[in-house]
RNA sequence: GCCGGAGUGGCGGAAUAGGCAGACGCACAGGACUUAAAAUCCUGCGGUCCUUACAGACCGUACCGGUUCGACCCCGGUCUCCGGCACCA
């Protein structure tokens, strides 16, 4: 060991050791407890970035701090390697997507192992390989054999840019959440999942996830917004169809005055025609199907719509009541028509003032100061139904249970549930993912390959264009294949798989990762989820909707299939806050970007976590300091001069020592309480900020001891093996260095994490805080334990609280062991 | 609009079950070592007031109020910022 901590040399020496020597190979075994610790793997982009470091580095101390305290632990890493930019580089510079990608793996490798990380690199999968993307194909066919995947024609989400249909998730403000163009719309045949069927089971789920923070719980809930209400049943004037009508407030049936259907209502087009309305109706239509979601959405306060010319019938008094059309009823949520009660709702309160269409009230909020017959908004809280026949006087929280009920028995309702949830549309006109793996045949229509003839692999003769259709149908060889079914000539499916499906099962693929029967085998899945998963997952807060939700659909699916052990795959969930620099996010444009390679170059990737480690807790935003990064440097430093001049000094580590003088007892003291509280941090809130400070008060303590004349020598000793092994799983690679130095033997990733000792934390005398009234006023050291009538005599006796006590009475006197006495006078 | 968070020194943050507010680090200032610099080590570092000094007093965790012997922490209200959903009937 050098005299100057030099990072470079240390870090290839440590690297290379643990990869010759296999240090983070995992293999299932009973005899211990598993722990499966998970951080969300990376897109392949080439390099990088600081949020990679934050997120592996976060995963990469709790997997080196579970093994050491006797887990089994599982930590993989792999490449969510299909998608979009792979494509992108093939267009702009002629790189094949595949060519592009492999370097980019490897080189991002390279950069992991190089921060150290304790992965299992036999574990390693890429969703772009066909090893990974055959059983991908497998599963699919799975979901189309239980009917969990249908093809339907639907105007969807369509990006101009990207030239690929998106799921609703993937819209972002009415933009494509990847290129940020403004989304429009397109009629297309298209695959999807039927993640509506596990609505209920992934909002009532989120309830059972303790180990998830509030806040992507919340999400998730919104997200899927479920809605409790009824469907009701409006006749049409002369016509012989009933209008069906979502509504969460039966209670205001009465004061209907008109319905509203959404312009792409099956239903509008058989009203109006040959009315004189049906043109102004037509030009209405078109004029919407034009709209993207921004255009459709920015109009939100001026209503607009178009009367068609027809009456719809209440069920419950025979009122008759005009029907518009108009954009903001939706077709694809509840029934797409509506009734509108604009006394009650404020949209439909917009509307009526815009069309001149009657207001009628029916709750009652019995305030002197709302005159119901001239609103000047709607009114939505709590009242007393009126003009509502047989149910006036009721409550109206309570009529709408009644209500419901009613129409139940005279057979024009139902109870119904809605989801804002959509089913999951998978289908992407692009070269870079998995090929569906559907033919269809004139005969049979949609047909799944055989499982035999899996993996379909993705042609190598292809064009990239970037234009259009999707790149297969460029393929010469691709498309022809013959029906699985009857055996005569058929066409494949041209789409690849939206890459979510890639990354929504990977985490089980990690149990049995070379499987070339299964997509993994049930048995070692089970051992590594147990009965509630991965126990720890760590990635970014913005997958709270899209990766973690499609996630928890598959492994339900994949449960209900028996080939999952758990219904949900992630017990505990950490989402890590963004790395920023000078207050913003780091970015190319701003020129705030902070490389990784860089920081390693100069400080090390000791330096690098422990710096991303301390600067703030996890799950918060961390602003990148240049002068942070030094301090830790200067910390590491500091540490690795106190060793080599402890070996310089004194030899090896002793084996004994006895606490003898006050200064040895305080160092023991400080060393044990050390051990207890990063064990506590680590292991058990994830506060990797406050280990770290307390490592750091402990190396304060060491140097001032070690100038200490009577120091001993074996429990200095003690505190300096024991300092590098709890400071080992943040910077492994100088605490192995230092390890060797001291002379131990043997990598510090099989060592055993301390344990601490009850009695070094037991003080002979405690700091006693005394309180009159509540305020501070002294301090003071009595004996350990001291019963408060001896406390009282102690405090009692002291000059400067008689003082204070002078000419006033002791009401009483409060006592907190071992903390604090609190005397309250008058 | 609905839902969820957050607000503590110059800065990042700490206070884990209601009991010393500001641990640890950064920045800054002063000192030691050095021909000098770097590195290192030591000291100080919320505000106001008071004191020759030692020391001491008061205020202070966004704001207002409440509960309590005692509140950064619990309760009610207000403000600001961040995030999610949003013409979802």
């Amino acid at each position: 060991m050098n005299e100057r901590y030099n990072h470079k040399e240390i870090e290839a020496k440590w690297q290379k050791y643990w990869e010759e020597n296999n240090c983070f190979e995992t293999v299932e075994d009973d005899s211990k407890e598993k722990y499966y610790v998970l951080e969300m793997f990376p897109y392949p982009s080439g390099k990088l970035h600081m949020g990679h470091v934050r997120n592996y580095s976060i995963g990469d101390i709790v997997a080196r701090f579970k093994k050491m305290d006797g887990y089994n632990v599982l930590h993989p890493m792999g490449w969510d390697s299909f998608g979009l930019p792979a494509e992108n580089a093939a267009i702009k510079h002629g790189i094949h997507p595949a060519k592009w990608t492999w370097e980019n793996i490897a080189e991002m490798r390279e950069q992991l192992k190089e921060l150290g990380l304790s992965y299992d690199w036999n574990r390693e999968v890429a969703t772009c390989h066909e090893d990974y993307y055959k059983w991908m194909q497998w599963i699919f066919i799975q979901f189309y054999k239980r009917g969990l995947a249908y093809k339907k024609e639907n105007p969807v989400n369509w990006c101009p840019d990207c030239q690929t249909v998106l799921a609703n998730e993937q819209v972002v403000d009415g933009c494509c959440e990847r290129c940020k163009a403004v989304v429009g719309k397109k009629n297309l045949s298209q695959w999807y999942l039927k993640i509506t069927d596990y609505a209920d089971r992934l909002l009532d789920n989120l309830d059972t996830l303790e180990g998830w923070p509030n806040k992507v719980k919340m999400m998730q809930k919104n997200w899927i917004g479920r809605s409790y209400g009824a469907e009701v049943d409006f006749g049409i004037k002369d016509d012989d169809r009933k209008l069906r009508i979502f509504t969460t407030r039966c209670d205001t049936l009465f004061g209907v005055t008109y319905m509203v259907m959404s312009p792409e209502h099956p239903y509008v087009n058989s009203l109006v025609e040959g009315t004189e309305y049906e043109a102004a109706v037509k030009e209405y239509q078109e004029k919407v199907q034009k709209m993207t979601d921004i255009e459709r959405t920015s109009t939100a306060n001026e209503k607009t719509g178009v009367f068609i010319g027809r009456y719809a019938v209440n069920p419950l008094n025979g009122k008759e009541v005009p029907i518009f059309i108009s954009d903001y009823v939706l077709m694809g949520y509840g029934t797409g028509a509506i009734m509108a009660v604009p006394a009650h709702d404020q949209r439909d309160f917009d509307f009526a003032k815009t069309f001149g269409l009657e207001i009628i009230p029916v709750v009652d909020p019995q305030n002197p100061e709302i005159d119901l017959y001239d609103l000047k908004e709607a009114f939505v809280a709590e009242g007393t139904m009126i003009n509502s026949g047989e149910f006036n006087g009721m409550n109206n929280r309570d009529a709408i249970e009644k209500v419901a009920d009613y129409l139940k028995e005279k057979g024009i309702g139902e109870k119904t549930v809605n989801y804002r949830l959509r089913d999951w549309l998978i289908s992407r006109q692009r070269y870079w993912g998995t090929p569906i793996p559907m033919i269809y045949c004139e005969e049979c229509g949609w047909v799944p390959e055989k499982e035999e003839n899996l993996p379909v692999l993705l042609p190598t003769d292809v064009e990239f264009t970037g234009k259009g259709e999707s790149p297969l149908t460029t393929s010469a060889t691709f498309g022809d294949t013959v029906c699985p079914c009857c055996g005569k000539p058929a066409r494949r499916e041209m789409d690849t798989m939206d890459t979510f499906l890639d990354s929504s099962w990977y985490f089980l693929r990690y149990a049995d990762p070379k499987n070339a029967e299964a997509p993994f085998d049930p048995a070692k899945a089970a051992y590594w989820f147990g009965k509630n998963g991965v126990d720890q997952y760590i990635g970014g807060v913005e997958h709270a909707i899209l990766h973690l939700m499609y996630a928890r659909f598959f492994q339900m699916a994949l449960y209900d299939m028996g080939l999952a052990s758990c219904e949900e795959p992630f017990e505990n969930l950490l989402t890590q806050g963004m790395v920023n620099k000078d207050g913003k996010k780091m970015s190319k444009s701003i020129g705030n970007v902070v490389s990784p390679e860089e920081i390693i170059e100069k400080y090390g990737a000791d330096t690098a976590r422990l710096f991303i480690l301390f600067a703030a807790p996890p799950e918060r935003e961390l602003d990148w300091s240049d002068t942070g990064v030094e301090g830790s440097y200067r910390f590491l430093s500091r540490v690795y001069r106190l060793v080599y001049e402890f070996v310089e000094k004194y030899g090896s580590v002793p084996e004994t020592f006895e606490a003898k003088t006050a200064a040895d007892k305080s160092l023991n003291y400080v060393l044990n309480s050390t051990i207890k509280k990063v064990s506590e941090d680590v292991g058990g809130r994830f506060s990797f900020n406050t280990a770290i400070s307390s490592i750091m008060e402990l190396v304060n303590e060491m140097y001032r001891y070690k100038e200490l004349e009577d120091l001993n020598v074996g429990l200095l000793g003690k505190a300096v093996k024991e300092l590098i092994i709890i400071l080992s799983p943040f910077t492994p690679h100088i605490c192995e260095e230092m390890w060797e130095h001291i002379g131990q033997t043997g990598s510090l990733t099989t060592m055993a994490w301390p344990e601490f000792d009850e009695d070094a934390l037991v003080k002979d005398e405690v700091l006693i805080v005394v309180q009159v009234n509540g305020k501070l006023k002294d301090k003071m050291m009595v004996a350990n334990n001291a019963s408060q009538e001896d406390l009282e005599k102690i405090v009692m006796e002291n000059e400067k609280i008689q003082a204070l006590l002078e000419g006033k009475t002791v009401v009483k006197v409060i006592s907190v062991p071992n903390r604090l006495l609190n005397i309250v006078v008058k």
